[in-house]
DNA sequence: GTGTAAATAGAATGAATATTCCATTCGTGA
DNA sequence: TCACGAATGGAATATTCATTCTATTTACAC
């Protein structure tokens, strides 16, 4: 243990952590990890609790608060309730501070891209169609391959989509057409492909379903609307509004989507 | 004691404390006056210290308490510890439970990612450091290019990013690490690199920060927490926790600020 | 492989804390 | 002034929690 005074307040708390960050063994680095990201559980939760939610022993926590040069966890508790602030303010209020630094400023712009996700997730939720969600599931998790394209601003989702599914070990191919290759030798009887494409559509993305279509294999999309041209060309189209602003669009609720098919296709998978 | 059901929450408790406050006796009447000026102190004191700062004994607490519905103080310190800070809900638990629930439909998972996003962006809302954004907007503003790196998870954002900077007309590279090229000899001075990275932190992504500082180039980054590597190569960082459910994000909270970033640093060009 | 030191888990301990209980005080109506 | 019930203070108890200790495991140098 340093010789070191115990930090007396949050930040020297935070840069002390950082100062002892290098060379941690395993639990106590959990500690570290977790505890840099929830200091503001530490006032109100105890060592058992924080030891749980860090996925460590009691113990792990005591040294670790040892380590960071208190007495114990009691002492580096009572720093975190001291500085503990009046219940923080709801959201609206957190919004509207944001907002106060003055319009098209930084901060300002960042509330209207959260209020914005905001709007779109509560979208999502009550626009889904439950029963065309669980045939895709169902479709997708049946596939020999699944099939992922996505171009331009559709692309970011169609690559998280093909990291998640690698990671449900999902048999998953995305196509990136990079080198313009459109890898249409790659479609094989059995495959799926899930398309996503907003308006305007790229039209690489249209091709890649109508050769699906020729071939008798399935196509999911996620589009944004029933004039797509991905919605006659799908077996199942999921849509989604997202709430624009200014040009660009936050994807929270497409890649809500898209996880949520992730992650449903990889349960359903390994459960057979 | 009355037979109504205790406050779940701080509003009720709150509006339970006008219904009892008439005809009280002295000393509850005293506990009720302070604690009503002084609910932020429940969550992070004991009952010896309410006691003393009220000017009361212990065991007067003890009554309010149950005068309120409680079944003890523990009770009523619960509701004001869970409503600090997002909700301890346990999501790897949550996701678990709605597995072996059977619950584990599509929509169900769905409702779940829409719960996380929102609780995502709203510790964004509450996180983000204001200064911190405008000095990164502002250096990135006066980049000659802007390189950015994100790999794996981080993949998607670092893809948008990208994508949102050239639609702005914003001189942007990524480094996408294809064909494991790492393309070092496209730094050049007056550049800066964006890095995007979270636990486990890609070593590609920080070696990357390395170089850039090597050349005295600027490096901001989007990481989770002071403990990542990032932080300290970093000029500027920015900590983004986003709420796990599972073993998955969505991701809501961290594209939101990502777009943000882009949009900011693209009309910050445009006007200058 | 073998030996050594560090790291860890989990039970055991002891301190702090909530909670209850009872003797005493206070207020009120005869 | 007395009687009676409510209110209170403070000590006694039970419970929860922080902390320590020790056996075991892990990592590392030889």
């Amino acid at each position: 243990m340093s010789t070191k005074t115990a930090p007396q307040n949050v930040e020297n708390f935070q840069a002390r952590l950082v100062e002892i960050s290098d060379g941690l063994p395993k639990r106590l680095r959990q500690c570290a990890e977790y505890l840099a990201g929830h200091t503001d559980r530490i006032a109100v939760s105890t060592v058992a609790q924080l030891a749980e939610a860090a996925g460590v022993q009691p113990s792990a926590v005591m040294r670790f608060c040892q380590l960071m040069g208190y007495s114990g966890f009691s002492e580096m508790q009572q720093v975190f309730r001291d500085s503990y602030g009046q219940s923080p303010l709801d959201y609206r209020t957190r919004l509207g501070n944001l907002r106060k630094s003055g319009a098209g400023s930084p901060s300002a712009l960042l509330a209207e891209f959260v209020e914005v996700g905001h709007n779109s997730l509560e979208n999502l939720a009550s626009s889904v169609d439950a029963r065309v969600l669980d045939l895709s599931v169902k479709q997708l998790a049946e596939a020999q391959m699944v099939h992922i394209v996505g171009l331009r601003r559709a692309y970011a989702v169609a690559s998280y989509l093909t990291y998640a599914l690698e990671r449900m070990s999902v048999p998953a191919f995305q196509h990136d057409f990079t080198g313009c290759l459109d890898h249409a030798h790659a479609i094989r009887s059995g495959d799926v492909l899930l398309a996503i494409s907003f308006a305007p559509y790229s039209d690489e993305t249209v091709d890649l379903a109508r050769q699906f279509r020729a071939r008798d294999c399935g196509v999911i999309s996620i589009t944004d609307s029933i004039m797509s041209p991905l919605w006659q060309l799908s077996d199942h189209a999921l849509s989604v509004q997202e709430v624009d602003f200014g040009a660009f669009r936050a994807l929270s609720a497409t890649l809500s989507l898209a996880l949520t098919l992730a992650v449903a296709v990889g349960t359903a998978r390994s459960e057979t």
